[in-house]
DNA sequence: CGCGAGCTTGACGTTGTTCAACTAGAGTGG
DNA sequence: CCACTCTAGTTGAACAACGTCAAGCTCGCG
């Protein structure tokens, strides 16, 4: 296996929970296979890993680290579709597609990656349905979590929104009410899909309010059922 | 095959596009044990096909008629992610995903649709998975049609949508630039994510504008450059 | 020390929602 | 046949939400 860093830096696959959650779908020999034509790689915080675009030849599981899946747009203005954190197979929403990615996928943390061929991958997958079925379901969870904030996009106001993505970030990537938030507010902004003034705003609403403690980029949800509610009521 | 109607009704298999689709993947045996578990049923405009929250136990092949997927708020504001015309195979996006309708999916027109068990469906993905992987891709590009219009949403305002969804129609639901639109002005609004009487204003403009012409349900796209340049600005 | 990136705040104008009133057509019952 | 009601569509005015612009602030870094 191939790496641009040094052996000490290397993950063992021993440890890896791909492996593991692959070889209760497939034979050890096949996914030693995979881990051949695997390689091994590190990004630093604002690396683009997939380019919105490209052909996908890789797929990319995530071992460490934090992503967020953008689309760029021809009016310069991001749009956010989801962060998500280690660990976690990437690229199963661009995999199926056509071979060019619908959109970036870019590290908002240091992170370390494994790229697989797609091709070989494509190849254990023929041989193994019911490997094939349990992947394409993990692509739709992240599917369904894109909708979602679609959804919140379309019929909620920036409040709702803005408690709405400090759930999702509480629960689903730092898993705990208190965070370092690795995004910037220009993040925020593009993942409400809002202004950064708006974004800052809202904040400082919610600080005054007690609902958070926010201190830069220390995060702290004090009020977790009134953010809920404010998520419901929009 | 059982249905609520009476045989001269009832479509043939042997016409089905999807039959035709399938049986260059899987064998005619196959094919044929999923036609025994298959029902074949008629709904009328406005009845729900499928009932987002419900548990998904079928497949739905859509052979003639036009459907929306529509996402129903608790807040009484509906979201309509897609609107599609036959013949296409829906439940797709649906399928994968823990059993649980995530939107419902409605009539908007008369539709004629075959219900496929899923376990029995499963059963054959399982055996084919070449036929698995095609369908998967069917119902990526699905998705991929709910993300732009995701991404339409959040970067464009009003007459971008409108004309973004006018195209969308002419292109992909109706296949013609002069189309008897089966949607609500409502429903429009539902699609682009504003109020009713945006969607009217607008509207009216284009036609001020001479870029359509429209009388009640009878729409017609005149200039379709400018619909494009309206759609790209924004 | 100065510079630049990220963050914050307020003023102002635009966009879009809400509400209320009105029209046209379709269906209903006397 | 005419009133009645119901729904879909339309219009305008008042108001709230949000984006844009401009200015200033803080902090890390050369």
């Amino acid at each position: 296996m191939n790496s641009n860093h040094s052996a000490k830096d290397q993950h063992l696959c021993e440890a890896c929970l791909f492996k593991r959650l692959s070889t209760n779908f497939i034979s050890t020999d096949d996914f030693c296979h995979i881990e051949k034509h695997t390689q091994q790689l590190r990004y630093k915080k604002g690396d683009t890993i997939l380019k919105q675009g490209a052909n996908t030849t890789h797929l990319v599981f995530l071992f460490k680290g934090i992503v967020k899946f953008e689309f760029e747009n021809t009016n310069g203005k991001n749009l956010i579709l989801t962060v998500v954190s280690a660990p976690k197979l990437l690229g199963g929403a661009n995999m199926f597609y056509k071979n060019q990615n619908l959109f970036s996928i870019c590290a908002v943390e240091d992170c370390d990656v494994c790229f697989i061929e797609l091709n070989v991958f494509r190849e254990i997958l023929l041989k193994n349905s019911r490997y094939a079925l349990m992947l394409f379901e993990k692509a739709s969870e992240m599917f369904k979590v894109s909708i979602l904030n679609f959804i919140s996009l379309a019929h909620k106001q920036i409040h709702g929104r803005i408690a709405d993505i400090l759930i999702y970030l509480a629960e689903s990537v730092y898993c705990s009410r208190r965070f370092d938030l690795s995004l910037t507010r220009k993040e925020l902004a593009d993942f409400a899909g809002c202004s950064q003034e708006n974004v800052i705003i809202t904040l400082s609403k919610f600080k005054k309010e007690g609902i958070i403690k926010m201190e830069k980029k220390d995060f702290e949800i004090v009020d977790y059922d009134k953010l809920l509610t404010i998520s419901k009521i929009g």
